[in-house]
DNA sequence: AGGGCCAATTTGGTAATACCAATATGGAAT
DNA sequence: ATTCCATATTGGTATTACCAAATTGGCCCT
C-alpha cells in the first residue's frame, strides 16, 4: 500500500487530510469504496479525461461500442457511466453521439473530481470553496438568530461558554465547533442551503480523511469567533454573528491558501 | 392537451411562468423534451414516489427485476434510472437491494423535482431558494467590485445609467438587468458560485417557461436597485452594492411569497 | 463545379438472456 | 433465544439482437 501524498487543512474546526486522487485502478487503498462498480470506474476515467480538457467543447466522445471495447466491458456499463456524466451536465447524449459541454455550465458535482485532478487541489478553487461556504454559513447563522426560540438561544450560549472555557484550558474544541455550526444550520431550517452544503461537503470533504486534531489557526482566532458568536446570539444581532464568522473564515482561507501554495511542487503535471 | 395551472413569478428581472409537473406519461406537452428516454421516465416516476414519502428511510426499493416488470421495460433501463437516482444520494444501491436515504442528505438536484411535486411549488421552498440566490448574488457583486478593472467598472456604470434612463421612460429593463447580474458573476470569476448557480437555475428555471415581460415589483424598487448598484460600483463599495441587492431580493421574495400564497388552493394533495 | 438530396452507415435506446458474486432470508442445530 | 449455514434473492456485468434517429458521404441535379 503506497502512502499517498497528503495535504492537511483545518476546516470548520476539524483537521482533515486531503488525499490526492490515486490512479484509477487501485482505488481500494483508502478503504472507502471497497467494491467500486465497473461503471463507476469507467465514469471516473472518462470524467477525469474530460476535466483535463482532452476533448474540446462540442467534440464527440467515442461511441459507446468503442468505449466498451476500450474498457473491455459491456455496453451497459459504459452507458451507465455516460449517463452519470450526463447528469453532471458535462456531456449531452443523443442518438448520433455524446458531445462535450463546457465545464462552466456543468453541475456542482464536478468540483470534487476537479479538486482531485492533480495530486494537490487547486488553491484558488479551495479558496473559492471556502468563500462560498463562508457566506452560506453566515446566512444560516443570521436565519437561525431570527427564528430560534429562547430555549434554543440559551442552549447555544451555554455551549459557546463551555467551548470558551475549554479553549482557555488549551483544549481543542473542533468537534464542538463543527457540531455547533451544524446546529445553526438545523435551526435556520433552510433546505436549499442544507442541500447545497451537502453537495459542497461531499465534493470537498469526501476526498478528505480525518487525520487528527490540529489547527492552522491560533487560539486567538477561535476565541474571537466564539466570543463573537456568543455576543451575536445573546443580543440576537445577526450582523455581529455574521461578521465573526466572516472574519474567522477569512483567516481560515488565508491559512489554507498559503498552506496549499507553500508546498507547490509537482502540480499541474498531467496524466 | 390540458392547460396546466401556472404560477407567474418575476425573477432576476425576467418574468417566468412556472408550470406544474404534469402527469408522468404525457410529458411532451411542454415541447421541451420531445424524446424522453425510457430510463428518464422511470427515474422521474420513482423519484416522485420517493420524494412523496411513499417509502420510508431505510426501506428497500422493489428489485430491479420487479421494477422492470412493473414498467414493462428491460432491466437496463431500470438500472440507468436507479443509477441516476443514486447520484442524487436519495438511494443507496447495493447487492441485495436499493435502500432509501433521507432527502435532507441528498443532492441539490432534488430541488427541482421537489418543487414540481405539487401543481404549485412550495412557497417556503421558493423563498429559501431566493434567499440563497440573494446571498450568492451579493457575494458575486462584492467579489466583482474588488477584482474589476477600471474599464470594466466604467462599462458597468454606463450600462446601469442606460437602464436607469430607460426605466425613466417606462421601458422594461429585465433582460438588461439579468445580463448585468450575470456580468457581475463573470467578473467575480468564482467557479464554485457559478456552478452552484448553474444547479439552482436548472432546478428552478428549467421548470419555468418564459411567458412575457411583467414584473411584480414596481419601478421604484428597480430604480432603487439600479441606483444602488451604480453607487456601489462607482465608489467600489461592496457593502453598498450588497445592501442594494439584498433589499431588492427582499422585496422580490415578499412579492413571490404572497403571490404563491394568494392562490393557495389545491395544494398538498398527494398523487 | 457547387449545392442540395437521399440512402447507407453509425450511433444511441432498449429488450432479452445468461452468469457471477454479494447479500438477504429462513430454517435447522445448538 | 442465538448461531450458523444452505438457499433464494438481488445487484453487476457481458452478450446479442433489433429499432430509431442522426450522421455521413456519395450521387444527382442544376
Amino acid at each position: 500500500m503506497v502512502l499517498p501524498k497528503v495535504v492537511q487543512i483545518c476546516l470548520l474546526g476539524v483537521s482533515f487530510t486531503m488525499i490526492k486522487s490515486t490512479t484509477l485502478t487501485n482505488e481500494r487503498c483508502s478503504g472507502r469504496e471497497a467494491n467500486p462498480t465497473r461503471s463507476a470506474e469507467i465514469a471516473k476515467v472518462l470524467l477525469t479525461e474530460i476535466l483535463r480538457g482532452q476533448f474540446r467543447v462540442g467534440e464527440r466522445l467515442p461511441s459507446e461500442r468503442d468505449l466498451a471495447a476500450r474498457f473491455q466491458s459491456g455496453r451497459g456499463a459504459v452507458r451507465e457511466a455516460l449517463s452519470q456524466i450526463e447528469q453532471l451536465r458535462l456531456i449531452e447524449i443523443n442518438p448520433g453521439g455524446a458531445r462535450i459541454k463546457s465545464i462552466r455550465d456543468s453541475s456542482i458535482a464536478v468540483l470534487g473530481p476537479l479538486l482531485a485532478l492533480d495530486e494537490k487541489p487547486d488553491p484558488l478553487l479551495v479558496d473559492q470553496f471556502l468563500e462560498t461556504f463562508s457566506v452560506l454559513t453566515q446566512l444560516s447563522g443570521r436565519r437561525a438568530i431570527t427564528v430560534m426560540s429562547i430555549d434554543q438561544q440559551h442552549a447555544l450560549v451555554v455551549r459557546l461558554e463551555a467551548m470558551i472555557s475549554a479553549l482557555a484550558q488549551k483544549k481543542f474544541v473542533h468537534d464542538e465547533l463543527r457540531t455547533f455550526l451544524e446546529s445553526l444550520g438545523e435551526i435556520s431550517n433552510n433546505l436549499v442551503v442544507r442541500l447545497i452544503g451537502n453537495d459542497l461537503k461531499t465534493q470537498l470533504f469526501e476526498r478528505m480523511v480525518f487525520k487528527g486534531r490540529q489547527t492552522d489557526l491560533d487560539e486567538e482566532s477561535h476565541l474571537r469567533l466564539l466570543k463573537g458568536l456568543k455576543n451575536g446570539i445573546e443580543k440576537s444581532d445577526g450582523d455581529l454573528l455574521s461578521l465573526s464568522l466572516e472574519e474567522y473564515f477569512q483567516e481560515l482561507r488565508l491559512g489554507v491558501f498559503q498552506l496549499l501554495h507553500s508546498e507547490n511542487v509537482g502540480k499541474k503535471e498531467l496524466l
